[in-house]
DNA sequence: GCTTTATTGTCACCCAAGTGACAATAAGGA
DNA sequence: TCCTTATTGTCACTTGGGTGACAATAAAGC
């Protein structure tokens, strides 16, 4: 068993974590965190769990990372001492995005996300994490999209921006879910990072397999069977 | 020319933004906003210049891009009306990672960063900007990486990510930047989304050429080589 | 309506990267 | 130290997707 860490403001400053808040401020928030251990290769939490802690690493490595359509890992990020992680529980009702495991032993500490933000921002937890979300929020549904294009075939990835622009610029159509936006094959082609031929292929395909149909240069799509199509099946967004 | 559409509370809460935001912060917040029409095929801003105004979209859609090694365009995202973009502006002393540009003809209005936040949240800008830069900040570091990772070579991708890993884990050493971490080429290659054998073969090809080299199971990094490599050149980060 | 330009559809060919299989090392434990 | 397991190195074979080239449509101007 390793040796319990020091966690003083000493050590908050040493890992250059916070350089904006008093010593004051640190050490409120120190008084509310929990220390932990955490054996290598031991998950902190799995995607898909609701988001109910900020964590912060003190020593070792934390990895992140999420399961591809064909059921390999995605290695997301690595945690270096001094870095917050876990930070989807700044928005409103997220739930995790990742699953964070100890890629070497560590000691992390955690806070609840209220605490955090009040002690170190003296807001209400409400209106900052509303706008969270109606800030970066968006960055992270970029992230969301980026990171489950890794693994996946062309087909999947254009399920998934498919499915992405049917929740911002679709409307309700008795057929399903109509695009109000001209986007040419080219424009999906530079979306999912493919050439714009094998887009015309793959849309014709699934247009065959009913998951989405053209009405002139408008798209209808079909959520359920893209969700399916890009290997999302039982997730949720 | 379009006609100029009237900007209330009530335009903005038909669009569905700052939910949380009381009306009369609403007001106050659209006194110091700015109009503007942007025609479509319009840049807005370009990345790599200084981040200074939050934009918010009305009308039209906007397109966030990027431009990839060769010289094609990465469709990074579209905004849709309602949206907030140009958030960089939010972490201090940030650059636009993404040009964005008139994907049809818009209506937009810009804040300046500070005003933006002490209006809807009542606290200094410096403490907001630093603590988003404290949390939030990685998701933009793993955002950008996963930007440059579409239309790039897997070599590319992995100079990108060893780029990364020394910044984060790092240290100095007469031979380079020596990574302190026992990474695996199998933990590089789920990083990267590629096979743990052309990783191997990248990375005895990016040795050869004096890239990086293998001290133990401990890898030293030339970074200003592995930029090249990357294609980054003349960006920064 | 007719001409021009943009978009979509199709194909043959090529290449980077995935896959499976196995040898050669290196690291770690008992 | 020896034995076991993890990691790295190599190679032949397959494949998804890129590329160029061009025809067929569809839009948009005039």
């Amino acid at each position: 068993m390793a040796r319990i860490p020091v966690l003083n403001v000493t050590t908050i400053r040493r890992l250059k974590a916070f350089p904006w808040a008093s010593d004051q401020q640190v050490e409120q928030l120190l008084s509310q965190m929990a220390l932990h251990h955490i054996e290598k290769r031991t998950v902190l939490f799995n995607e898909g769990v609701p988001s109910d802690s900020v964590y912060f690493l003190i020593s070792g490595v934390v990895k992140l990372s999420l399961r591809s359509p064909d059921e390999e890992r995605v290695l997301v990020s690595l945690i270096s001492p001094g870095e917050l992680f876990g930070i989807t529980s700044l928005m409103p009702g997220m739930y995790r995005a990742f699953r964070s495991e100890a890629f070497s032993d560590c000691w992390v500490s955690s806070v609840r996300p209220d605490i955090f933000v009040t002690t170190l921002l003296n807001v209400p937890f409400t209106d900052f994490s509303a706008l969270m979300e109606g800030t970066v929020g968006r960055w992270f549904a970029l992230l969301y999209r980026y990171t489950h294009f890794q693994g996946s075939s062309l087909r999947q990835k254009l399920a998934l921006a498919l499915l992405e622009l049917a929740q911002k610029f679709g409307i309700q159509d008795a057929r399903g879910t109509m695009l109000i936006l001209q986007l040419t094959h080219e424009d999906l082609a530079d979306l999912v990072g493919a050439s714009r031929q094998k887009v015309t292929e793959h849309m014709q395909e699934l247009a065959r397999q009913q998951v989405l149909l053209r009405d002139g240069r408008k798209l209808i799509v079909q959520p359920d069977r893209l969700r399916e199509v890009a290997g999302l099946l039982l997730d949720e967004k």
